[in-house]
DNA sequence: AAATACTACAACCGCGCTTTA
DNA sequence: ATAAAGCGCGGTTGTAGTATT
């Protein structure tokens, strides 16, 4: 091979590994003059011996014009969190709330700096199969486990919330009973694709009036409702809290969460 | 100074959804 | 109606750079 890290599909003869300056280069001329039409048969006219998924990749996470790199600031830093609270590893979707950032940035953001944050760091109470925790309504063990370790509660979603919610999506019916029927599949969607992994027991955190309020604030497109659709699902335990990682379990129900992100931002 | 461990990030892979023929 | 192609997303891997021993 040519150059280090960088292989040859023997195959297609398509180049794999990094980008080199003269490749970005031919790919960002070929963009500028004929637009983006086809990516797989793209390549080939602008002189590049990749596929057009690479091509695509490199484009969108890095030529792109007005993308942002670099140390994200401590607002965007909260954004993360509030979002993948709300909506688990959607990195798309997080990304599109934050302005020239990549959903390959925010997912790499949270891998190397905010999931460590977390990890081993109880959020809350330990609770039952996604699944189950889902398709229950508030329970008795809600007052055991949960209250003794996070040391607070705090009452949240409202009816009136959750009927907005389906009316934002459009197809989801909007009472509080339809969430509760929600399927298992369904209501586990949004909190990823396996459902027991440690990301998607933190993404299904409760959420609480802070959040809930945030998210409210934001301005969702059109092209989100597809994700907020199973949303409802959170809302489900009406009894949520949400702990910091790392923070005192005092601090529980009175730290916000600009609070710690502006915490984590600085450490 | 060298070896090792850790961190950050670019890029690839596989899968599922959408569009097109 | 359906198969193929294209696209986008999330998970994972590979590697360069940095810190530590």
């Amino acid at each position: 091979m040519a150059e280090l890290g960088v292989v040859l599909d023997e195959k297609r003869r398509l180049k794999k590994g990094a980008w080199s300056a003269e490749e970005d280069q031919k790919l960002t001329a070929y963009i500028k003059r004929h637009g983006i039409w086809n990516w797989s048969r793209m390549a080939e006219p602008a002189g590049l011996r990749r596929s057009g998924k690479s091509c695509r990749l490199r484009w969108m996470n890095y030529l792109r014009p007005n993308l942002r790199h670099g140390n994200f600031t401590k607002e965007e830093v909260e954004t993360i969190i509030k979002l993948h609270e709300f909506l688990g590893n959607k990195w798309s979707a997080i990304a599109s709330k934050l302005d020239g950032r990549t959903d390959n940035e925010v997912k790499n953001y949270w891998n190397t700096r905010l999931k460590k944050q977390f990890k081993g760091k109880s959020m809350q109470k330990p609770r039952k199969s996604e699944a189950a925790r889902v398709c229950d309504s508030v329970d008795a063990n809600h007052e055991s486990s949960s209250q003794e370790e996070a040391g607070s509660s705090t009452p949240t979603s409202t009816p009136v919330q959750l009927s907005n919610l389906g009316d934002f999506t459009g197809n989801q019916t909007s009472s509080p009973e339809n969430f509760g029927s929600l399927s298992s599949n369904q209501a586990i969607g949004v909190l990823g694709d396996k459902g027991n992994s440690f990301d998607n027991n933190l993404c299904s955190s409760y959420v609480d009036d802070e959040v809930q309020s945030y998210l409210w604030a934001q301005n969702f497109s059109v092209e989100d409702a597809h994700m907020v659709q199973d949303v409802g699902a959170l809302f489900m335990d009406s009894t949520a809290t949400v702990l910091y990682p790392g923070w005192p379990l005092e601090m529980a129900s009175s730290a916000s969460l600009e609070d710690f992100a502006v915490n984590l931002w600085e450490n």
